[in-house]
DNA sequence: GAAACTCGGGTAATCGATTACCCAATCGAT
DNA sequence: ATCGATTGGGTAATCGATTACCCGAGTTTC
């Protein structure tokens, strides 16, 4: 079916490592095999089987990337950021979804090994369950983990820095006059999940004020809704929720007003994200800004850098978030405003 | 690096045919070497190289995606489906955005060619600018068309029935009382686009309701502000908007209600996709919904049976929307509620 | 003028898994 | 006991691109 370098070097009447040296410029030839070969490349429209250069290189020019799911903004964001980063260095993305089950999670890993990707961006799904099949990779191919990442330690990470961005929350709320503050987010599977309620409640302790009951559910906006409906059902509002992301937070905001609880009047309300459905809520949400293109593009050099197996120590690069003021929280001096 | 057959083999003490022989299980082994053979495997960790494999059988167990963007929560949605339906078969899907730009769609399609997947499912970005490149693929491998398809109908394609939903849309407005109407799309870049467009002048001009001059923009969030806005400086509001998709009618919404406008009862919007968005909406959207399990499925299943370059004429299949009724629209007894 | 180099072309090995082909051993039938 | 058939194992070809290695012709150097 295809045309292979075997059927442009008869056309040119040269060997195939003739027509392979004129193809490639790694070794001169003269110019005029150059020319015959160019011509008779372009004639039969030969195109190089990138299987055999793998197998031959060792090397397949590809990087896999395995997100918990492509359904979530934020991380369809940071894969469109690391497309961008990967962009003109000749590598593809192979993406894969691990739909939040780290059977799946394991699967897909198994099968980019399988097809020889040069290195592995992932973030695991779950801060336990992830462990085995990421260490494993990580042993196999240069691995960077990002946003979430695995206990122990044992891989490369960049993300953010989710205890300080929850700081950051937390004090805007309680400079706008917040006395009773609640926390919204997802299930602790995650060191997402886990480092920003802990984030929330070392702040909040520290600031002194009533803290009710942290509400743990997904990081969905149909969990946000349901959220604000167990606060409405309780019968007394706290003054701020802070939410683990936007999908929460917009939910929250949702089943609030339908409630007829007045935000950010009679509750305060900050996501964490930033990546488009802050400014598509109404009104348009204050929230923690995840630096995405620093993330994607430090992942991506760090990828560049890591050995397989090599026992240097892992490094987790946290990047410092930015608050975002909008319409949801009353807005004080500190922080910007959009 | 790897644990090769080889190694497997010999660890077994058999020879490599056996070795291959007894872990596919495609010729009889002695149970005795079976055993052997799966211990060493084990041992060993013994992963196949699927690019040696890849080559050797000419196929790679893969299929590429192309999609404009997947930021446009309604790809993510068709590529999740096509996951799903993929799932069990192992086949890995092969993801790759083309943001918009026929250029990068064609490198994408040249890369994905290179790798040699077995098929390709793709939007075309562009009506005719990607005519050659997909023209091309698909007389290299198996292609099927989904959502937007190129002109000339070269290719399979399954989606939507596009003018027939906007029919739906727009004699729905019409039963609650609109008397003029206006189409809110994006520039006639797709099929889909045009067909929108057309669905919509047909079915408003059969009707005899006055119609204003189409909005042409984007599909995007921002262009149903921008549109909303020049509405609402046109003086004049039409009883109706129907719009390209559910993001131009989230933020035509937004922009009118923050105009002063009251949805429904001022103006009725009807959006299309229902992906998610539509609920996420204040106050709901009415729209049309996308069939988008069936047409995976259906993609799948045709692209089973097409086979590269085969002269059989190429099939178009068309799949009925639905209309599901919400709050920005009157309700009349036709289309569901939910 | 011969030894040492350079230049550029061709042959065949290589990557790893699969399998066509060959061969030896065993079995059953006559 | 002999012949054909069957069973199962091993050797080596194959997929396509790259490149180590070799070789001959032409140049340079003393």
């Amino acid at each position: 079916m295809g045309v292979t370098i075997h059927d442009v070097a008869r056309a040119a009447g040269v060997s195939v490592a003739s027509a392979s040296r004129a193809l490639s410029g790694r070794r001169k030839v003269t110019p005029e095999i150059a020319e015959r070969v160019a011509r008779a490349a372009a004639e039969l429209g030969y195109q190089p089987n990138a299987v055999a250069k793998a197998l031959r290189d060792q090397t397949t020019g590809t990087i896999g990337m395995v997100v918990p799911g492509i359904g979530n903004p934020f991380f369809t964001t940071i894969v469109e950021a690391v497309e961008r980063e990967l962009q003109n260095s000749g590598t593809d993305l192979l993406l894969c979804a691990s739909q939040y089950s780290p059977q799946v999670e394991a699967r897909r890993l198994e099968t980019l090994l399988a097809r020889r990707v040069d290195g592995l961006i992932i973030s695991p799904c779950d801060i336990e369950a992830s462990v085995p099949a990421v260490l494993d990779a990580a042993r196999r191919v240069p691995l960077v983990q990002v946003d979430r990442y695995i206990e122990g330690g044992g891989a490369d990470w960049v993300g953010v820095d989710d205890e300080a961005g929850l700081a950051l929350a937390v004090e805007h709320v309680i400079a706008g006059g917040a006395r009773s503050v609640v926390f919204a987010g997802s299930r602790l599977e995650s060191s997402s999940a886990r480092l920003r309620l802990s984030g929330f409640e070392r702040t909040a302790a520290r600031a002194g004020v009533e803290v009710l009951p942290p509400l743990l559910g997904e990081f969905t906006l149909e969990w946000g809704v349901e959220a604000g409906r167990r606060l409405l059902d309780a019968g007394r509002l706290p003054d701020a929720v802070v939410c683990a992301n936007d999908e929460i937070a917009v939910g929250l905001v949702r089943s609030l007003r339908f409630g007829g609880a007045r935000v950010p009047e009679d509750v305060a309300v900050v996501g964490f994200d930033d990546v488009g459905h802050a400014t598509m809520c109404d009104p348009p949400l204050s929230t923690v800004r995840q630096p995405v293109e620093e993330m994607a593009a430090e992942a991506v050099r760090l990828l560049g850098q890591v050995k397989a197996g090599d026992p240097r120590p892992a490094q987790r690069i946290a990047i410092a978030p930015r608050l975002v003021v909008r319409q949801t929280s009353r807005p004080v001096a500190a922080g910007v405003a959009e």
